[in-house]
DNA sequence: CTGAAAGCGCTTACAG
DNA sequence: CTGAAAGCGCTTACAG
């Protein structure tokens, strides 16, 4: 039988009915299998796995030689790590859905952080993406995770809003974290840039440059989807702690120099997307007449950057633009940002997480790195 | 206290010793504790979180309600697992080192697409790299994996060797599973492209415009680690699937023009990595006369456009270069390439394994989706 | 060095 | 609708 299912090449094809019908009969292996098999006890075939000089070096090659014959792959990692703690795997904990994880330039730079501290290369590394469905009691959902489920030993966290209630389940269950970028809870291990600094010196880089009439980019202060302007009020209540931070380096920045927050014009682009970044661009500079548009992030700065050209604007003529992040497209647009060092995150990150989990730490000692960030200038920017 | 651990802003600091004495005394809480608490057994805790029907309402709501008061952060997913057979995780499993992957344009588009499906929201997605030392047989090892120990419900496995053990020890333990790419596996679900074909376009468009002297770039052949001119007798026995199709492709092609294996210039890279590729491209501008180079990536062929200015070629007055994927980069150094759609491979293959897993065919039926490429002409190659 | 028992935290039959 | 028992696959004490 070979069946269509597209119009192109596709097919569904029928195996042999010689295999399927071998796997039908075949049972699932265990431990227990391989002691009957090699006419010893259930524990000296874990004794063979796990403590070689437990047994005598002839016995365990006998009962390694016969689970490899009667195809025994090893011990199961679930009865292994009920009874040991240890499951083989960490995790990162994220915000958003597993959709928008890799289309986030800090996501993969994390994960290739991670990746490069070449601490994990025997572990697996397991993503859990948290809902972000609001509870009735208005703070985020998705408490029910796998994370605090036993499945993994320790958890890098990144970017969840102020006050979500995994990082107490965290915290509960004793397993080793550490926080990258936020929240920033007390006495927790932490990995991160001053966020209202760096956003003080990119506005600062606006106002030097003669700008009063300045737009705000912020990606999203709070996971409830909603977009456009800002009041006050939402940004004192944002729970995204990094936007908030930064949004909050803009506005005394801005005050500093004379600017009230009414006259920032701040658009909310409810997501970290291109998509959603250049909606909010949109609205922006379709609504407001401004010289100048700082960004939380250089997607946001790109996508701003794109819409601009569909206003007719020059830029920097025109208009100046700063982003956040330095990702690597920010280079071939010329954009002028601040640059953050997001993969070298993800190795200090690996290598707290390593420390605490192997224990090389008292329990209330909490390892903390806040990387410096640096303005880099670039051809979007101008004096007006 | 608290101590200086390098020169910038990092501390370590004690935590209150409060919050840590709370941790050292609280035990970790089970079914069983909350059972206690409510005064119910064991199996109504289990009960209240996974058979509504099974319990009244009210009872229900106390067991949550105690749960939630003594701080019990659910079933835990290990003993649930080990019980039920599934662990709400799915896998993918690659042949490289986690620091690897992510700087594989191919496995962050087959990432995004994973996530794109939408499929697998609720799931925790688990990567497993798999170690490329080989075994005495000459076989590539990494059997250790435990992707096959019970921790994945499902798995895509994508661009492993030819003939690796691990392939077996998943058919064995049943677990559902999708390859994208590489290896050609009878009577499995499959997603992927025609390489030889993809790969034969590639190299016609340099013989079209008349280039004879033809360099070959090739990633790596087999997972030994070994870089340079590559002899017949490496080509066949290469276990990388992919690269030996599209290998196998340009010389058949060149063939066809009257041109034989010895006179094309195969060099292996060895590696992913643009390190690699750039040495590569490196020996052969430097040891051989060529006009033209066709390479098994862009990753390849962009280090070669790197190493080419370095060489003061102009591309491509005096080099034609062709690439493969298309990845984003492709784009601004108007490369000429073969055009594959990563992001939707993964998507497709997100289907299929949901397909699988939820039991939608007869175990003996296997999907198989082979998508079109296309050759993308843009300023790298010009007639000679 | 080896074996038999206990138990990690659950769910799934099996009785009531 | 509810409870008590069994067992998923292991490792870790505890005896010999």
């Amino acid at each position: 039988m070979v069946t269509k299912i597209d119009n192109q090449k596709s097919s569904i094809a029928t195996a042999t009915e010689k295999s399927s019908k071998r796997t039908t009969i075949r049972k699932k292996l265990s431990m227990k299998d391989v002691a009957e098999a090699a006419g010893v006890s259930q524990p000296t075939v874990s004794f063979a796995y796990n403590r070689p000089g437990r047994i005598s070096e002839s016995q365990r090659r006998h009962v390694l030689e016969t689970a490899e014959r009667i195809g025994y792959p090893g011990p199961n990692a679930l009865g292994k790590s009920l009874r040991s703690g240890k499951v083989g795997a960490i995790g990162l904990m994220m915000m958003d859905r597993l959709s928008l994880a890799f289309d986030d330039p800090s996501m993969i730079a994390l994960l290739k952080g991670i990746g490069h501290s070449g601490l994990f290369e025997e572990t697996a590394l397991t993503l859990f993406p948290l809902n972000h469905l609001l509870t009735a009691s208005g703070l985020p959902g998705g408490t029910d995770s796998l994370a605090v489920r036993g499945l993994a030993d320790g958890l890098i966290i990144t970017t969840l809003p102020n006050g979500h209630p995994i990082i107490t389940q965290v915290q509960e269950r004793e397993i080793p974290f550490v926080i990258v970028d936020a929240p920033k809870i007390p006495n927790s291990s932490f990995v991160g840039i001053d966020d209202y600094e760096a956003a003080r010196t990119q506005m600062r880089h606006l106002l030097d440059l003669g700008h009063r009439r300045i737009g705000v980019l912020v990606d999203r202060l709070n996971p409830d989807g909603q977009t456009g302007p800002v009041s006050r009020q939402r940004f004192e209540a944002a729970t995204e702690a990094l936007m908030s931070e930064r949004l909050r380096g803009y506005v005394e920045a801005a005050a500093d120099a004379g600017i009230s927050y009414n006259d920032l014009k701040i658009y909310e682009a409810g997501g970290l997307g291109t998509t959603a970044g250049q909606a909010a661009a949109f609205s922006l500079l379709n609504s407001e007449k401004i010289t100048g548009i700082v960004a939380t992030s250089d997607v946001m700065a790109l996508g701003c950057l794109r819409v601009a050209r569909d206003f007719s604007l020059n830029i920097p003529q025109d208009l100046s633009v700063v982003g956040f992040d330095d990702i690597p497209e920010a280079v071939s647009a010329g954009l002028t940002t601040i640059q953050q060092p997001m993969v070298e995150k993800g190795v200090i990150a690996a290598q707290f997480l390593r420390q605490i989990m192997d224990g090389k730490h008292p329990s209330g000692v909490k390892l903390v790195k806040i990387f410096q960030t640096h303005l880099i200038l670039r051809s979007s920017t101008r004096h007006i």
